[in-house]
DNA sequence: GTTCGACGTTGAATCGTTTTAAGAACGGGA
DNA sequence: TCCCGTTCTTAAAACGATTCAACGTCGAAC
């Protein structure tokens, strides 16, 4: 039924050790003798059994990687980053969906142990210290993703949420906003917290400024949407002029919310910028301004850490930062311009 | 460094055989050496060595699951469905992104063919029969996801999208439209083949409605737009009063290029309508009709008949189609409803 | 003509779990 | 006391690829 290394061999009429050489390391077989064996995996359609294969090597050829939303377009980014860089060095990536639950998130760690990973890519949502140290004992890396490590025992690849939320709210200002509110949550995640405080930093400088925070309970447009409804449900002069959603998702949420009673406009009323600058975002119907995350480059930089740190497991823990972007859009164009491009669609509504 | 199952039956004083016998049928084993033995693996950290196992079982524990394109939340719906499913029968569902490419698609296979997976969930783009085939003699089954299988050979859930594009051109043609677009695309993706031969079926009852078919590239958000943006171009009278896209993400694409440039209204000048009835498909500036699909019934009995599959390879292929379902949101208001509502924007923008 | 190294190839040992046939221990019945 | 049937437990044989020490074999060098 199943046809291994025996029957190659068989057939080439050589040994096993040297179909393994053949398929491992061609350069120590003679050319006429990979040629047979060649063949005869092509007749007998052999594909080697990776389970006896990670046996023997004790350590798996796949990358498990956790993220905290695959629906988050961040994320599959992310990922198919990861994949490639992976792919250069023949290993896979397997993706694990946290939902931002830690049970979850411990399911995929108890899976990844079982199956002796070559090594862990995760964006930690509960605090996983333990169970990382325990498979780096195991001998299996791991990798922070988009989240600096709290203790500097594992290397990380993050971009720096505090200067985005700096950079973020400072742009909102400089457009005139003085009364700001962020919507994100929850506050576990850390990277929430991080942009927060960011926006923190930038409103301290201007006493003119207000910072309120619309805690929402994940970063979903669904929450988004609650909160705009929110704050589209206060009265006229307790609103808000500008809004900075702590993701993309978050801020689509919003904008549909703030856009769909047709009551407020964006950005003539409420300015609005988002985080991560997925596809979506200038694709919205307001293009959304919001802060880049070098994405690609997170990936593949996570991956090449992680695969030298496979390597050498004494190697010391790495922490690396990004600096991130502002990418401006129509979402936060400065009101007197934002009421001129919002009469345009009115007017052109006649006909 | 590692620690076997043989390290265990040392501290617990007794056979390797009866440490398997703990972990796999604990009903051979007396209750008072299941505890000495459960003790000894907690004390040692014992993790279970996956590659072993599914070396001596012959096959993995794991499902292989090949989606269209995991940025289309349809699919991760799907496969968290099928994931729940697997997970009661102890199975997890590693999932591969084909992207809508033959060569990813194959490389995917490769993977699971060398990982002897527990079986296979496809939703295929190009022809992978022979792949398939070859699957099976191995003793790896599959299960079309989502697409009715060209030969009888493979079971299958989808649902009927002949049906479902019928069901939304109806409700487009009671709604009073006469000139419907469908878009979508690539011609190759036998979903939306099936759901414009529906439309072409819905059409062809009523002389009066003429039906053309606009081609993109992908079905993702950013050709949508463009196709949106090619029918703003055209002359007015010689645009079209209704869209049937092929999923929701062209549908939101061709709401965004539709909307933005706030000449046209939707529903008022052109009513569209998705297909997949996605969550942001509900949450879209204005609120999407859609085709709703039982997805999480699909992924349910996708892992169903895998695993029936799987436990008897002699069975034979079954084919099970679900019926779509139409919901009617804002998007398809017939042309006076519709003007109503375009109203309503306008005027509370004057405030 | 012997010795040496280089080059290919071999075969056995190994990875860690599961499985199965055989064995041990125990108690009850004759 | 012996035998037999349970009930647990054991030891050894798989599973299939990889690796490494050992073993030719051949040509070159002395």
């Amino acid at each position: 039924m199943s046809v291994s290394v025996k029957d190659v061999a068989a057939l080439a009429g050589v040994s096993v050790g040297t179909v393994s050489n053949v398929m491992n390391r061609p350069e120590k077989v003679s050319a006429v003798v990979a040629a047979r064996v060649q063949s005869a995996i092509d007749d007998l359609g052999f594909v080697r059994n990776d389970a006896a294969r990670q046996l023997r090597a004790r350590r798996s050829k796949t990358i498990g990687m956790i993220v905290l939303d695959v629906r988050n377009p961040f994320f599959t980014d992310l990922a198919r980053a990861a994949e490639d860089r992976a792919a250069r060095d023949g290993l896979s990536i397997i993706l694990g969906n946290s939902d931002e639950k830690a049970e979850r998130e411990s399911t995929y760690l108890d899976l990844f142990e079982e199956q002796r990973m070559h090594g862990v890519l995760i964006s930690p949502f509960g605090d996983m210290t333990d169970r990382l140290h325990r498979l780096r004992e195991r001998g299996i890396p791991a990798v922070l993703v988009d989240r600096t490590s709290t203790d500097d025992a594992f290397s990380s690849v993050s971009v720096d949420d505090v200067a985005g939320g700096t950079l973020a709210v400072d742009h909102l200002i400089s457009q005139g906003r003085t009364s700001i509110a962020f919507v994100g949550g929850p506050l576990e995640i850390r990277q929430v917290v991080d942009r927060l405080e960011g926006a923190r930093v930038a409103a301290a400088g201007h006493p003119e400024v207000s910072l309120e925070v619309i805690v929402t309970g994940a970063l979903s447009v669904i929450e988004g949407r609650a909160a705009g409804n929110a704050i589209l449900a206060r009265p006229a002069g307790d609103r808000p002029d500008a809004v900075f959603a702590a993701n993309d998702l978050i801020a689509m949420g919003v904008l549909q919310a703030l856009n769909m009673q047709g009551q407020l406009h964006v950005p003539r009323d409420i300015a609005l910028i988002g985080y991560d600058d997925i596809d979506f975002a200038s694709a919205a119907v307001v293009p959304l301004s919001s802060i880049r995350q070098p994405t690609a480059l997170l990936g593949e930089t996570a991956v090449q850490i992680l695969l030298e740190e496979a390597a050498d497991p004494a190697l010391a823990a790495r922490q690396v930062v990004f600096q991130p972007e502002l990418v401006v859009r129509e979402s936060t164009s400065s009101p007197d311009r934002a009421a001129a491009l919002s009469n345009l669609p009115e007017s052109s509504l006649e006909r």
